[in-house]
DNA sequence: CATGTCGCTCAACAGATGTAGAGTGAAGGG
DNA sequence: CCCTTCACTCTACATCTGTTGAGCGACATG
């Protein structure tokens, strides 16, 4: 069996977790004016300590502030589906933390655009029109203002809508459709 | 020609109507952190003269934070054309202010939401198909991404974006086109 | 010209915040 | 069993915050 008595190395390691998570909770639910006493509590810890973990607030900021990780990426749709899912209360709290921050931050500011123009350059590659990067990046922008809406303005409509109806709405937004011809609608 | 010499209660209102501007650039820059001496300091006046004025930061913060007032709310391509526009480099200061503190502030989550269902319930009006509701409320949803990715995250490949390019993209946003048969892309 | 009104500034407060350093008590090696 | 190490807490400080009340000086009024 592992040890059941940790060392103090992974005592100490355990709590500096701990004290990461509780950083993504209250950086989550109050942007980037969370405070280290804040965290500490919700870690059950003292506020010094938090510093001595992570040197800064500003230090700690950075490393809890991470754009999503397990949704997937690449089915625009399914995430989109996924973002939706009544049954998805919650946003990871690290996504969470990066969202809530990002109009106040311009740390964080700076990661969610970078995340959005990776996320629109893989998108693109899968188009081949010639507007292929605008549309991207509007598609991109989008699913984060649905997000939005649905996690952190609680807009009615959008946890109602079942994941097939969705899918087959936003396929219009991907699909590049005839070129209308101008002077006709 | 008007009064040269202003009455003392002429320039009282003035006065305040420049702190409600300054507090409107310090809410559109730093969010619901701005200070109240920074609001101060931007009028060229005492921060005690601030609160005489509007009795606390958040009466004033009340006041600053409004939805967009002047662009057109009922085109939606238009909208989106002028969200886009790249000739315009700052929104409306009430609308940044609100925009900014979204995320960070209760109160201001509160009146986007509601904004925001004012318009979906606007643009849901002139949809006659079943999920217009979900519909209006994915494009509303979306239109505030486009504006946060433009104008707080400096997204390239938006202000790129010539508005009849967008327009078009966006007609199929609206547009609930033919239902597709289940089982055939 | 005298006087009171009043728009405005000054000074101060209580509380919160990030952060630094001393201290403490238990773990763990000799 | 002692003694060092070290994860952690306590205390403190300088700064910033919203907010208040006293005071000043210019303007309007008699």
């Amino acid at each position: 069996m592992t040890d059941s008595q940790p060392t103090r190395a992974q005592r100490r390691e355990a709590t500096a977790a701990r004290i990461l998570e509780a950083a993504q909770e209250e950086f989550g639910t109050h942007g980037d004016g969370a405070t280290i006493r804040g965290i500490a509590r919700r870690a059950g810890v003292d506020p010094s300590l938090v510093l001595q973990h992570y040197g800064s607030k500003q230090a700690l900021f950075a490393l809890a502030v991470r754009p999503v990780d397990d949704l997937d990426h690449d089915d625009v749709p399914r995430h989109l589906e996924e973002v939706l899912d009544v049954r998805l209360h919650e946003l990871p709290a690290p996504t969470r933390a990066l969202l809530r921050s990002m109009l106040t931050s311009p740390q964080a500011a700076q990661v969610m655009s970078t995340y959005l123009q990776e996320r629109a350059a893989t998108l693109a590659a899968t188009m081949d029109d010639e507007q292929a990067a605008t549309r991207a990046a509007l598609v991109v922008s989008s699913i984060m203002g649905v997000t939005i809406a649905r996690h952190f303005l609680d807009l009615p409509g959008l946890s109602d809508a079942s994941g097939s109806d969705v899918a087959e709405l936003v396929e219009r937004w991907l699909d590049p459709g005839p070129h209308r011809p101008t002077g006709e609608g």
